[in-house]
DNA sequence: TATGAATGAGGATTCATTCAT
DNA sequence: GATGAATGAATCCTCATTCAT
């Protein structure tokens, strides 16, 4: 299957299962809409279980990809990992069906820690950063994993919150001094 | 169906769902584990989505019940908000049936705009509180929301990554200590 | 399953099956021609193959059962085995459905070690009738199953032949003659 | 598609569909394994069925030309008739890949009276031999056909018995006596 | 009200066959 | 001729739901 297939097999796939959840989006309307026929998916996976692993593996490195090209830099520590935290901010708004399928696979019994190991590497260089961070003793000295979990749960947790709109829509004009806020806690 | 019955329901279902993911889990499975008859569960409920949103609130309003006893005291609003945040991190620590049946439940299209609302009762006096922290200068002027999506995001986060192992058993040590960082963001 | 439904089943499935293969003949074709919905014999029969593995066994015993019959008597060794081979004779020639699904079950990979043994004290009955003739001298002291099969498969050979009409039909008034010759062969 | 190739798919052919039976054999496989694409398999024969037929038409011309190898001798009727026997036995026991797809084919739906009439000229010299010791007085006057299919009968079945272990390990030191046997029967 | 056998629409998967290269 | 990716009809099987007892 050559790559522009591949692409738009991944892309309707995405928007279905976004829209309508795994189990509610058959091959056949995955095959129609991307135009694939299913002997070509089933070519290409062994089954719709590996077909949406693949996904989510790619989806999820594209995440990691973006957040890490704030990290490229020669910012101070504090403005790279706000960098961070406002790109984390920013997908979560804006790419709903990435993350819609993310957190769908990351809560499904589909996942595996094979899966999760796979996927290691991309937070690696996040992970690093931290660890910098606490060598110039510029953010606190809690466990890095910790530091971590607690600052892009809260950022992630605020833009769900945000597209949900329980929130209204007077987000953008404080999301600086939201992750200000969220600097402050692993800052210690 | 008496109370009895019911509740054998409720917890045979979370806990093969919890395992085994809504859809892999069959009514007839239900049924048996739970010594019901198929008959009498759609006596009860109309279907099997009925049947699952409604074991979603019974578990969701345990969940609030549960953080929300730590802000009856007459302690400082700093003590019952960490309280709180205290529970949570206990819930997604301990409960994880629950929980895992809460983010399944909230990240499948299961969910309804409908089955929220009737949920914000209980997340009112949590708004409230932070409310009253605003008011007393205590905690930071952000939206209200977004210190509580901020926070909650925070803990659970800690809680899921701490459970998962990725971060090996050192958390229960720093438990306050991370809690503590929490409130530094809410603070402000 | 009530007896009269599970009846109906096994007979239009023989019937099909005998007519078209296994591998024709699918599933939804068996339920409609049996009136049993597809998912009565998926509760009753774990899957295809194993409902055919039933099948199998049910009529190889009654085939046992037709030939069995035979040696109940109080008649000579030579008659009693005469008559089984005549009771082979007409059940190949007569029940085609039986012998062609039979054939077509034994010669395909689905028949199994475990099967075979579970029919294995239906035959015992027959092994035992000729090692009486062998103790008694009334027949050749070549090994028993040997004996079994060579007359066995002389007699089901030559019924086979006489169904398909290559030998065109004056086989009946030479039936006697046949297993005359055939017991000349256990007889050594 | 030259003789080379063309034996390379027969003889893989052969091995799968003895393994794992016609409807588990996709031709897929069978292209992988011979190393021929499917486009050039459907080259040369139109469908899956005629491959096969062809396939099992080779093979029963093998078998019987093995057979026919014994009778072009000088010996007596009964010596020739009996190797014959002999050799049916021997291809039986040795032959398993061969023998299986023969027995699986006669016994499946894809045989036709067609293939079946194309392959008389080949049993026409047993045939013949037969016929030959009727006239000489040497063998039985009941009809060819019934001495043949018996005869053939009794010994394949013996084979078979033999190869499937039922019956120990001590035949080979019987052959020539069960084989005596058989032409017992035929001698009448 | 409780039971669970019966139903059949719906979905995952397979594989014979085609055809552009 | 040879190739093998692409096709989609056909099949097995599942499971939410019903209803006679």
């Amino acid at each position: 299957m050559n790559e522009e297939r591949l692409d738009r097999l991944f892309n309707e796939t995405l928007k279905l299962i976004s829209e309508q959840g795994f189990y509610s989006t058959p091959m056949s309307q995955i095959a129609k809409k991307s135009g694939i026929s299913m002997g070509s998916i089933y070519n290409q996976f062994e089954n719709k279980e590996i077909l949406l692993n693949e996904l989510y593996k790619k989806i999820k490195i594209r995440f990691a990809n973006h957040v890490l090209s704030k990290i490229n830099g020669t910012e101070s520590i504090e403005q790279q990992i706000k960098h961070m935290l406002g790109s984390i901010f920013y997908y979560y708004s804006e790419q709903r069906s990435e993350i819609n399928f993310i957190e769908q696979y990351e809560n499904s019994p589909l996942i595996t820690e094979e899966t999760q190991k796979q996927l290691q590497p991309y937070l690696m260089r996040v992970f690093q950063k931290f660890e910098e961070g606490k060598r110039k003793k510029v953010i606190s000295q809690l466990p890095t994993e910790a530091l971590i979990a607690m600052s892009f749960g809260a950022v992630s947790s605020l833009a769900k919150m945000y597209v949900k709109k329980i929130y209204s829509s007077r987000m953008p004009d404080t999301i600086s001094d939201v992750i200000d806020a969220v600097y402050l806690m692993i800052k210690g």
